[in-house]
RNA sequence: GGUGCGGUAGCCAAGCGGUUAGGCAGUGGAUUGCAAAUCCACCUAGAUCGGUUCGACUCCGAUCCGCACCUCCA
């Protein structure tokens, strides 16, 4: 089976085969950094930790960029309201958004470049698009680009350009660009900007947003690569400004495929802050909720649907992760010492397979989890009737983390039992042999205060993790 | 006006022209000192109206409803 993807650009699911035939190279749109995240552009950072977990479950090698946009209105004008250097205050959300990454098991790509590092490498680019005349200079000192002269604008998009003049928000004071739909590539200097100034052979200024990412994205993984995404609010204008510019000035093709993942939204709406349905991480991990949890969460949905994200959603996470973990830590004590796999059992021989297909099409995480969830109903149903192997089990725990390496929400949170705990358990045990219910109970209660739960079993007293 | 996505059982969410998706919640039972966990059983849907077909949730058409994008929002 091949991985098949849906490309934004032919609007139809294509077979994943990188340009060199081994190393999928891909940049990621990353964020703004000017606030924390909020869950909805983690909604897209996971769809691209899913994709390339799932790549290199593949086989393939993946060599994965997500930019910094560390300049730009927001961050300019937040940056002077607060009286810091642009750099020192970008530097707080950059942390954060690391932080939260790893909250959220997301893996690191292999290059995070900051727009800020790149301005020479962006100008090289503006003046090469200037030599073949992409590129116009305004009465106010911009630098645009002539969007006519590049006859398949719009193709990521699929824009009617005739239609464009109906936009709803063409602005209206932009007399000096040749065509209203022209976009910056290099902004004059004006008083807001503060000292966020950059030289130029078109004078002082700052880059436009657009330019940030084909400059970087080129310099990292060459003028052309395997795999660009983003939201699909990026489809139009950024990616297809993208498109333009690379395009204009390498004369080669930019990004092979393209994909774009739906939108998180909250009670059916879009997420915003004059909504008041607007969350950060971090106030969802303040409420108690777990980075796990919120991972699940944002993985549940098929990437390119919108995904409504509910807290009791949250809720029914929790006790699907419960049944799994309770899975994983049976195989784990029935492996016990055992150190050499054996065969899978009958009930879990398939589901790699199935996993895969699932997964190979589209990222299908719906059914791939299905797979997941019909191996557990069938292995605790033949563990009922009769025990397996320690070989066998260490086989399926092998199988689970290998599945894991692709979602990343299947190994339980690290529990060490501490000697508090340990001499609890034991002081029930000898409670409970002695029918001494009152103290049993009470001895129970007291470790849930301490996040345990106790099950008796035929085996004796186990402990979970609450 | 242009472009795109969607409407599936109490909730979330998939595949599929004819065979139980899955998860959560709920109900009954087994098990348990009581629990927990687990197992078994039940809960079996496809916005509306037409069409194609032996047969449609699945294909086609129309209608209704929801959401998003149309110059810097993932």
């Amino acid at each position: 089976m091949a991985f098949r993807i849906y490309n934004t650009m032919t609007r139809s699911k294509e077979e994943l085969v990188p340009l060199d035939g081994k190393h999928v190279r891909m940049y990621t749109c990353g964020p703004t950094v000017y606030n924390y995240a909020h869950i909805g552009n983690f909604r897209a950072y996971m769809f691209e930790d899913l994709l390339r977990r799932y790549i290199k479950f593949c086989g393939f090698g993946v060599t994965q960029v997500q930019n910094l946009t560390d300049v730009d209105d927001k961050t300019i004008r937040s940056s002077i309201e607060q009286g810091l250097p642009l750099r020192k205050y970008t530097k707080k959300y950059i942390e954060a958004f690391f932080d939260d990454l790893a909250k959220l098991n997301i893996e690191p790509a292999e290059h995070y470049p900051a727009a800020t590092d790149h301005i020479p490498e962006m100008i090289a680019l503006i003046e090469t698009l200037f030599e073949k005349g992409y590129a116009y200079q305004s009465d106010d000192g911009s630098v645009y680009y002539s969007i006519d002269k590049f006859p398949t604008y719009g193709k990521l998009a699929r824009l009617d350009r005739e239609g464009m003049q109906s936009g709803a928000r063409v602005d209206q004071d932009e007399y000096d660009k040749d065509n209203a739909a022209d976009f910056a590539l290099w902004k004059a200097y004006v008083p807001e900007d503060g000292d966020v100034v950059w030289d130029s052979p078109w004078g002082r200024g700052r880059p436009g947003w657009h330019i940030e990412c084909s400059a970087m994205s080129m310099k990292l993984l060459g003028e052309s690569f395997d795999l660009h995404t983003g939201g699909v609010d990026n489809i139009f204008p950024h990616h297809e400004d993208e498109i333009a510019q690379s395009e204009a000035a390498t004369g080669k093709p930019y990004s092979k495929y393209w994909m774009h993942c739906g939108y998180l939204v909250v009670d059916g709406r879009k997420m915003s802050k004059s909504l008041g349905n607007f969350y950060t991480l971090r106030e969802i991990l303040d409420m108690g909720y777990t980075g796990r949890e919120v991972r699940y969460e944002l993985l549940s949905a098929h990437y390119r649907q919108s995904l409504n994200f509910a807290f009791k959603s949250l809720d029914a996470n929790r006790a699907a992760l419960k049944r799994l973990d309770e899975f994983y830590a049976n195989m784990v004590e029935a492996a016990g010492t055992e150190t050499e796999a054996g065969k899978l059992p009958a009930w879990a021989s398939g589901t790699r397979a199935a996993f895969a297909e699932a997964m190979d099409d589209d990222l299908n995480i719906s059914g791939a989890m299905a797979t997941i969830f019909d191996m557990v109903h069938a292995g605790n149903k033949a563990m009922a009737e009769a025990p397996i192997t320690g070989k066998e089990a260490l086989a399926v725990s092998n199988l689970w983390k290998e599945l894991d390496a692709v979602l990343g929400i299947l190994m339980p949170p690290e529990g060490q039992v501490d000697p508090e705990v340990a001499g609890l358990l034991e002081a029930r045990t000898v409670a409970r042999t002695e029918k001494n219910w009152a103290e049993s109970d009470r001895i129970r209660d007291r470790l849930a205060e301490l996040g345990w739960t106790v099950k008796d079993t035929p085996e004796g007293p186990k402990l979970r993790k609450l």
